[in-house]
DNA sequence: CTTGACCTTCCAGTAGCTGTAAGGTTTATA
DNA sequence: TATAAACCTTACAGCTACTGGAAGGTCAAG
């Protein structure tokens, strides 16, 4: 298979795939006499495990070392567990940053006229005025 | 004030704050006679602006065009509010993604036994074994 | 007079790609 | 057979929002 096709069947761009193989994360392709990457099923299935990995949350460094359990036959299923808890974990603590963020925001919104005036409570309350007065 | 000082009162580095001027987010600091940035407290105002709009969510460009607001006197409200139901909205989008993937994450923990044995659920439903014998 | 805490500029590095340039190859069509 | 489209290659630059570090200038205290 040529890149492009892998591209396709695992949902990575070529581009990165080509970046996976330049910072290590997958083998070197093979090459055909023109010069041009060659892949085979077993590529193209670690591929799609980093591109799910990726969907899950996990960053290259994390990914790797899912792949390196993965093709570890004396492996132990609670290594991946534990990588797995963590990162929902987390993703926990992302959501509730978030969540406290928008809970701001939404405020802000709330007591602001949105109108054709220049008054603002959300400009008052970024500048520090502690909206004393809503 | 020195950088030191007006970092400690907005809550960004002297790094930061060296950037945010490099970059034109804020006008260049007056400097003393040993070359030293100098500021008054109407900088300090802009800074403080600048950290809570990032603490929010907005990136650098949209807390430009928020401080641009604030600066001016002919500004309609309306703006401003806009801006602040969008990043709402993509918070409230990032929050949804985050909560799919946290779902993945926790169904594959629950169907991995996690211990020294080799044989695990997250390794097969990430290599796209999607784990029909749950 | 030296030590330490500031300040300065400049350059490099981070994550995870993406865009672009400049070129070689293959394939389909006129 | 010519040629154009659609691939492929490498290499380098750029993105966001900083952070770290080197090399050096300044200033106050002891």
């Amino acid at each position: 298979m040529r890149i492009s096709e892998v591209a396709k069947r695992s949902g990575l761009s070529a581009k990165t795939i080509r970046y996976y193989e330049e910072i290590g994360l997958i083998e070197p392709a093979t090459r055909g006499v023109n010069g041009y990457r060659d892949y085979d099923l077993g590529a193209l299935g670690q591929l799609r495990f980093l591109a799910r990995a990726r969907d899950v949350g996990f960053n290259l460094e994390e990914s790797r070392q899912l792949l390196g359990l993965l093709k570890d036959s004396s492996r132990q299923s609670v290594h991946a567990r534990s990588l797995v808890l963590e990162k929902s974990q987390q993703l926990e603590q992302k959501i509730q940053k978030l969540h406290a963020m928008q809970d701001v925001l939404n405020d802000m919104a709330r007591r602001c006229n949105g109108d054709e005036g220049p008054e603002c409570a959300i400009l008052d309350e970024l500048a520090g005025l502690e909206g004393a007065f809503s």
